[in-house]
DNA sequence: GTAACAGTGTTAAATTTTTCACACATTGAC
DNA sequence: GTCAATGTGTGAAAAATTTAACACTGTTAC
């Protein structure tokens, strides 16, 4: 099998797609590695590197089509093949999520929210219905189900993700905050939001401490 | 000056820091590299180095005492002095941000919450009240505002990230799809959540090809 | 058709990041 | 007090990532 792509390129990749997706919509039609490096703020090469780990997309003296490497990128990130999304906890944030109809459009589909809390019972956000936990089971029984998202606080988020892990969900979006410990074949991808502001702090502080010192 | 710290270990600044605060919490004294890279999966020389590119915290023998380096991380990160934030966007991540207690306990206080729809004036989060944007400038003006969040569509960001640069803001919590263009002094963090979501799927494919290939 | 140009894919170099290894300071048992 | 054990800080090695360089292919203008 082909050597493993390292998480740098993938987290690297949805970041091309956007832009690309943007040149698409702007009607662009071919461009260089060069171009795009401008656009984006990074080196020529980082871009033809990262890409050529998935093959060659473009051609020698005119570039890359635009189209056609937008299409390759979201294959390559499975896009626009259909992911069935549940989200565990219905509060803002999991209705944020339900709420943001481009993932729809890029094929994640949110088709159920649950929650503990009794009082949402029943409501509606967009038109995905708000379930109780103990319907988690059969729900997921009844159709497949390939991405969770965990919106719960974090007393909750290690049981519920062992009982996800259970049902056959591989594949999940933690955004509570700590670090779950699942079977080897389950993928995780966190979004700790109060580490990114931590590091924005830091680097607040330390631009300042910087400017100060001059 | 000191060599600038690279963002690869800031990035896990926080996380060690989660990690303490519950070592704290469990009443655990002191710890050892050994000891916290077995919790935390990483490696005991890269947290060694990690912490020593910020100060040598631990001590030969006994190894790190909780409290202290926790107290340290925080101050390295900032947190724990005052800052005042702002929310611009006060939809359901606008307000899953201001209902977050916790960014408060460390530090980081929402003050304001803004936006453009008017059925939202006056509206109360938490005792956060909304505000409509021709409040803005007032309001910034009559209260310092370290940090900006912006939850809002990415057709208005550009445009609001400016105004905010030009009220003298100079941090920046992007959770807007798009890379903004500002001033070197300005710190961005971006929050982008379509490409975590991409990243998982890309993991999430992967993963299962890698296994229907066996 | 041809020649100058543009621009990829790719190999190699440079840089950054991570891991290893160990000298030496401190601890804790006796 | 002594001595084995522990465990940091750190310099050096290894690995990974990023950038540079360029041979060579396809493009475009004439």
């Amino acid at each position: 099998m082909e050597k493993e792509i390292s998480q740098a390129v993938i987290r690297r990749m949805p970041r091309y797609y956007r832009y690309l997706g943007e040149l698409l919509d702007d009607g662009v039609e071919r461009i260089s590695s060069n171009d795009l490096s401008a656009r984006m703020r990074v080196t020529a090469s980082q871009i033809r590197q990262d890409l050529n780990n998935f093959g060659g997309f473009g051609q020698q003296g005119y570039g890359y089509n635009v189209k056609y490497l937008y299409d390759e990128i979201g294959n390559i990130l499975g896009i626009n093949q259909r992911h069935n999304m549940i989200v565990i906890g219905a509060g803002n944030l999991g209705q944020a999520l339900a709420n943001y109809v481009n993932f729809e459009k890029r094929g994640f589909v949110i088709i159920g929210l649950f929650d503990v809390n009794p009082a949402l019972k029943g409501t509606c956000v967009r038109d995905i219905k708000v379930r109780m936990m103990d319907e988690l089971e059969a729900f997921v029984k009844k159709q497949p189900v390939d991405i969770a998202a965990l919106t719960m606080p974090k007393e909750h988020a290690k049981k519920i993700a062992n009982i996800l892990v259970d049902l056959g969900i591989n594949a999940i979006w933690n955004f509570a905050h700590l670090d779950l410990e699942l079977p080897e074949h389950v993928v995780v991808e966190n979004v700790h939001l109060s580490e990114s502001l931590m590091q924005l702090s830091y680097n607040f502080a330390n631009y300042k401490k910087l400017t100060d010192k001059k």
